[in-house]
DNA sequence: GTACTCAGTATCCAATAGATACCGTCGATG
DNA sequence: CATCGACGGTATCTATTGGATACTGAGTAC
């Protein structure tokens, strides 16, 4: 892999957006959507862990970047759908690429974690 | 982009390496070793905005997943440099799709904020 | 009028990130 | 001999964010 020289300064000019990709939810978010839409009770159930605070402020977000869609059907019980506009469908390809990392590295990982573990234990 | 019936389970699998690597500095960490060897003051004068401390950390967290090597030389003033591993240099091409990402679309993605925080100042 | 669904808020507390100041080693300098 | 400076960090404190839990409001079905 080869950066040309000024790949850091470039980098460093979508900070604004790798700040909020790098963010504990949207990443789950985003896979979670690919499927289709779904609505808040469903994304809440399929990304286990989230509470709805926290679910509501980063679909805000990602809507706020044009990532997603979110439609109020005027119903009784309300019912909002999120969905990947072409912006968030592209962002696919390279969540999946890191993903496909993760899991062929994650073993390892971890190993590598009770290995660093164990000898920082040794060291007390 | 199609994902077998099971990809999200999976993508929770590794959620834990997910985790690490959305993190608002590992990235760029990632990145700035990319070309080679990098001693602390270096990076802390590459990455632009971060303090020792969280320096510090995320280094200790990328070394302890066996993402990068931390080597200290014997020296006065000492010498740390700070190396990615076969695992940190397969990482770079993954987080190489992110940034492609983001730059391509870093200007849509403000104007749509723009737009949308215009919109919401209408409704107030 | 009571109960229920759904999509969120409100409130409060804990964990994390960030700013700033400081430390220890030791060789070079005066 | 005192002191200065380089380097790679810690220590301490505060601000921001994340998380747990409880609650709300509209309307329809009973």
């Amino acid at each position: 892999m080869d950066y040309p020289p000024d790949a850091f300064a470039r980098a460093c000019a979508s900070r604004v957006v790798l700040d909020r990709i790098g963010d504990r939810w949207t990443v789950l978010i985003v896979v979670a959507l690919a499927d289709g839409p779904l609505r808040f009770s469903q994304l809440r159930e399929k990304i286990e862990g989230i509470t709805p605070k926290v679910l509501t402020q980063t679909l805000r977000a990602l809507e706020r970047d044009g990532v997603l869609t979110r439609t109020v059907f005027a119903q009784v019980p309300p019912r909002v759908d999120y969905e990947l506009t072409e912006l968030g469908r592209d962002l696919l390809a390279p969540i999946d690429a890191i993903r496909v990392w993760a899991e062929q590295h994650a073993a390892r990982i971890v190993t590598n974690r009770e290995r660093y573990d164990e000898a920082a234990d040794q060291l007390l």
